[in-house]
DNA sequence: CTGGCGCGC
DNA sequence: GCGCGCCAG
């Protein structure tokens, strides 16, 4: 072997080198945020999933979704976001992948290329920082649904910046959100993914055992209205959507908190 | 922050 | 096909 020959393997085995220990972190960070959405689940994330109209509930680390086959996307994405999960932190990009949770087949993004929809996040990748594996994992096809890129980058990122401002002030809220999906709505792509004409988001706040909630209804547009505009009770959503929020608490709490419609205990500065 | 897209290897 | 850099609201 030559020289130059053997600064070649050096150089290789360095390389080899560093990719392994790369991978071997990755395992371990996952390792950790395993146990991470254990303990959420055992917590409040399992304790608060939405009924589902289509029967298909996935769950992944950082966000339990139930999936609709015949609209090629999730009814609702449910998750926590906890003031720890706050971070400043900023991870690149990944490319979206097709869901291999979702057993009838998560929609592929090719649908929507150059469909004139921006593949829009239902749980936020901004919500998912608090590491690369949550943060990649909400770059699935069945977290996406199509949004106008001056709806989800205007009043739709507003509310989701909202949503962040007041998981640092109330000490974490439990997030639901997602697309109002019906029969014979607009599609795109060969697999036919609906467009919802109407985006919803219902907040709960349970952290001193006195739980607030707020809703939002939004028309799938651009808009300069301020947010409390757009607030609803939990039961209008509930009537459009069929599905049923909250079920696990008790009775009377659940249909008072419901039928509200008040957001005087949300800061909205 | 929320995203798309074109280019080049 | 993937990575990168640039673009808009």
């Amino acid at each position: 072997m030559n020289k130059k020959n053997l600064y070649s393997v050096i150089a290789a085995l360095i390389l080899l080198g560093v990719f392994a220990y790369n991978h071997f972190l990755d395992e371990k960070e996952k390792a950790e945020i395993v146990e991470i959405g254990n303990t959420i689940k055992t917590n409040t994330n399992e304790y608060f999933l939405p009924t589902s109209t289509h029967g298909q509930i996935v769950h992944h680390e950082g966000y339990s979704l139930s999936y609709s086959e015949p609209h090629e996307q999730a009814e609702w994405v449910a998750y926590e976001l906890k003031k720890a999960h706050l971070s400043s932190s900023n991870f690149k990009r990944p490319y979206f992948e097709i869901d291999d949770a979702v057993k009838t087949g998560a929609a592929h993004w090719r649908n929507y290329k150059q469909s004139g929809f921006d593949k829009g996040h239902l749980c936020p990748a901004g919500d998912r920082r608090y590491s690369k594996f949550a943060h990649d994992e909400t770059f699935l096809t069945s977290n996406i649904s199509p949004q106008e890129h001056e709806f989800n980058a205007g009043i739709w990122n507003k509310l989701e910046q909202k949503v962040r401002y007041w998981a640092g002030k109330y000490d974490g809220v439990f997030v639901i959100t997602g697309g109002v999906l019906k029969d014979a709505m607009k599609t795109i792509g060969a697999e036919q993914v609906a467009v919802p004409n109407m985006f919803y988001k219902v907040l709960m706040d349970y952290n001193n055992g006195d739980p607030k909630i707020i809703a939002f209804l939004l028309p799938h547009e651009k808009s300069n209205k301020p947010l409390y505009e757009f607030v609803v009770s939990v039961d209008v959503i509930e009537d459009l959507t069929g599905i049923d929020f909250f079920s696990q608490l008790d009775d009377g709490i659940e249909n008072k908190l419901e039928a509200s419609s008040s957001y005087k205990n949300w800061s909205f500065n």
